[in-house]
DNA sequence: TTACGTTTCCAAAGCGCTTTGACACCTCTC
DNA sequence: GAGAGGTGTCAAAGCGCTTTGGAAACGTAA
């Protein structure tokens, strides 16, 4: 059932159909009233394709996803990023698509994404401290919202990140609290903007206790379990061994606990361990009280703001950047305890 | 620049314009470099709203997620699987879209994807043994492939799964080769096609050796870290306690680890455990001896078969029902040994 | 020369919706 | 009772593309 023949057999023209079903006033209440019950009664819901198209909106958001053998952008964070934005717009009526593109074929997705008017607006993920899509978003003239932030891009434009350098050095400051010197920092990639904070507020609690950062307890990679659990083996391995890790992910988090365990040492005793936890629905950190002492900030959370942030600057293109900085919450699990004394 | 502006600048109708570029044979060579010239220079793309309008074809396919307090489908398994959908999607130069919607909403969503003819095709995710959204999506004539099977529907349909019986008997007898005796499953929820398979596969290898399952032993619920802690936590409580855990989910072996570890007992020698493993790209188990003994088979791997069978029966609507029955690999790891001897 | 295929191109219709501009019709007001 | 102002409705244009049904241009054969 299309809108002529809706029309049809109620008697109307296709114009008071329409402007009956999208609330316009030029329409009497009894003629709408007999509209919306045909219209439900016939199950009839416009044709998008039709839509989008007269009216030069297509309610559609878009997200592009890089894959590459280096980077793996498609993981439980992002996941749970997505669920929270898919659910926002589900709310205002809008679809989501989802472009999973080699990684040097991203711009080009952007430009085409623009080009073909498959969306009305893009949401970043994961910037770099330097990060060209940004300008190019602002070239392309498509509303956009970067999850995170890009610390080299001084132009304005909207963004929603959590606060990484508070959290970590919070973090930080809890272990030095604690007694501990050598604190290893397991860390994402660090062209990725936000282990650049990160670590940027892990040296600085350091450094506001005279102590210098180690290079040998840094790391910095894809944050998956084996990296954690590398990592940490390595570490514990050494001469002068960590007493405490400050991990970027849970996901890594869980593998430098089995490195631990490995070790035949006991995490909350003889190694401590914060990690920056996600809330991410399914890797859960403990039911009551939290397994990994961990800085805490709902990524899904992040993605409903994100989502409605960047619909707000759809509806209504003249507003200003919008902001949102996000502080984690610093959360005592079992994985924290004192530093052992030296021996 | 759209399509009028672009044959303009040519001299050319916007007839010959579009066929040229679609590769209609009725343009001459020499035209057609032309246009093709241009509209590289011009960096043409047509309009997807208006073309799928005129073509009635969206180039997008649907995947639709319910979200629910009790079971949360934007799991890192289901990320994977879009991943590898993804990737076919955008070989084949379609989009994806995503709709997170609550699950007394799912129904309806279906409907108003065909009605709204956003998408070409749809992908049934997590099926039931007794999966009603099968028979609305052939009532409402929309092409689907379902990432599983549903036990109770006879009706034929395209689908790719995994052998769970088979993966799940297999590794049920390695255990008991290895003189397992009290082996637990800790299972999927079991309205879920996969899981009921599954434990079909492990009551079958069972029975075969003259054993019955004990229901104490049996767990079925969502699969997260904290319900595979539990239940191996509370098992291993009990009066006659497992000596292997067969488990459905990476995820959850994770918690029945560290509640192994945590009842002081070591995995791979006082308690074994085989997983399933869906090769997860962030959650890999291990790197080259896997940590896990499992039962194989790449989710990502199932989402670009999925994929691209679902575009085979778009641009052939008459291609009968396909299916595919990936068989997981038994992959030996360090977490199974032999049964511990009664003392 | 005419007739007839081929090749190459085009004008116009159509996809299903929104929106503009106009037109009846009614109700007030002076 | 005429003009002003409001209300409810409609015909038609337009969104940007594809596709149908010609038609001109150009051989080639009779």
């Amino acid at each position: 059932m299309n809108l002529k023949q809706l029309s049809e057999s109620l008697g109307l023209s296709q114009t008071t159909v329409s402007r009956a079903l999208n609330g316009y006033p030029e329409v009497s209440e009894a003629t709408r009233q007999r509209v919306q019950d045909a219209a439900h009664r016939h199950n009839y819901r416009p044709n998008t394709r039709a839509r989008s198209l007269a009216t030069g909106r297509a309610h559609m958001i878009g997200h592009v996803i890089p894959i590459s053998t280096r980077h793996e952008m498609m993981n439980p964070v992002f996941s749970d990023f997505i669920a929270g934005a898919g659910e926002a717009y589900a709310k205002a009526g809008y679809d989501m698509t989802l472009s999973i593109v080699p990684d040097d074929a991203e711009d080009a997705t952007y430009r085409s994404l623009a080009q073909k008017k498959t969306v009305d607006g893009i949401v970043i993920h994961g910037p770099r401290a330097n990060e060209r899509r940004i300008k190019l978003l602002q070239d392309l003239d498509l509303p956009f919202v970067v999850h995170g932030r890009a610390s080299a891009e001084d132009s304005d434009y909207s963004w929603v990140d959590v606060n990484n350098r508070r959290a970590f050095s919070r973090a930080t400051e809890l272990l030095l609290d604690l007694g501990h010197r050598r604190i290893a920092l397991i860390n994402g990639l660090e062209d990725m903007d936000f282990a650049i904070r990160r670590r940027q507020g892990y040296e600085k609690a350091l450094r506001e206790r005279g102590l210098d950062p180690d290079p040998e307890l840094g790391a910095s990679d894809e944050m998956t379990e084996h990296y954690g659990y590398d990592t940490a083996r390595r570490m514990l391995a050494g001469d002068t061994p960590p007493t405490a890790f400050l991990v970027s992910s849970l996901i890594s988090a869980i593998g430098v606990r089995r490195a631990i365990e490995e070790s035949d040492l006991k995490m909350g005793r003889d190694v401590s361990v914060i990690t920056h936890d996600d809330e991410l629905s399914y890797l859960g950190n403990g039911k009551d009280v939290p397994i990994f002492t961990a800085t805490r900030s709902s990524v899904r959370e992040a993605g409903r703001i994100a989502a409605s942030t960047l619909l707000e600057l759809i509806e209504d293109p003249a507003r200003t950047p919008r902001h949102h900085l996000l502080e984690a919450e610093l959360m005592l699990g079992r994985s924290t305890g004192p530093a052992p004394q030296e021996s």
